[in-house]
DNA sequence: CCGAATCCCTAGTAAAATAGTAGGGATTCA
DNA sequence: TGAATCCCTACTATTTTACTAGGGATTCGG
């Protein structure tokens, strides 16, 4: 019941370009510094979510990667889902499962309930939110 | 973002055992053949059930398993920690991550909205929703 | 006390997934 | 033309997964 470190380095990376905002694409080197992501790897997982359809991509010397569409219509289900498979919490039916079992109810429940989050949060979402606390600054309660 | 077909194999041992209901030990053999479940490979994620504190045993010719408390009493959730470790969907706070990354708070509510199904739901639950199924049939709408 | 049935314990292992690395090829553009 | 960038294929070390093997320790009826 866990992301793998791939996942991680794709949302970040798709949130570091939903930060920078801007029309022009930004470099694999840069993302990968901003986002301390090792280079080749990144490479990899860019062109995966490329493929998928959310980011473009140009060559050359001002060449990069840039959202394929606005970051409020990308959703971290997307890019978890483009990266790391769909997630059913467990492969329904059951191989040799006899067909009245009460999980794969509870497993629906399960994916609804994630859903919940992970479909509804865009990366508009996340830079506007990463933002605010950027604005008030974190609290330190400590003595 | 799935769960292990060993941690498929406790759930479903432990509903065989609520269902079960009775206090005298059931056979490992019997789960496994109930179940359908390899039975060496049953044999291990039992031990780390009663290690737990869910399940006990007693060997000899009457011997088998039980479950330790009552089945309102075990959740979903208490088994599958036990088998496949905790599930933080991401390693907080990612070892290089600046610290002032949204994606923390994310994880928080899809911790929160898994619990909400995962810890609610009692092997009670399971069995008493498996009963109902039953009685009512399997409506058939094909044709 | 014997021995059959059961759980208990340690080890090993084949296959797959994970988290990368290496090396160069194809484009773009000044 | 050449420098910068993305693109593509292949390789690999480590870890995890899903088991299997073989025997030891208990229990209990007789």
């Amino acid at each position: 019941m866990d992301v793998s470190v791939k996942g991680e380095y794709a949302l970040r990376a798709v949130f570091e370009l939903s930060r920078h905002g801007k029309p022009e694409p930004m470099k694999i080197a840069k993302i990968a510094e901003r986002q301390r992501i090792p280079q080749k790897f990144l490479e990899m997982i860019l062109a995966q979510l490329k493929q998928g359809g959310y980011l473009g991509s140009r060559r050359g010397v001002d060449g990069g990667y840039f959202l394929a569409r606005p970051p409020d219509q990308i959703t971290v289900g997307d890019i978890l889902r483009q990266i790391d498979g769909p997630f059913q919490p467990a492969k329904r039916p059951f191989a040799d499962e006899p067909t009245d079992s009460p999980f794969p109810e509870m497993w629906d429940r399960v994916e609804r309930a994630l859903s919940c989050v992970i479909d509804r949060t865009t990366f508009a979402d996340l830079v506007e939110r990463w933002r605010q606390r950027r604005v008030k600054g974190v609290p330190n309660w400590q003595i």
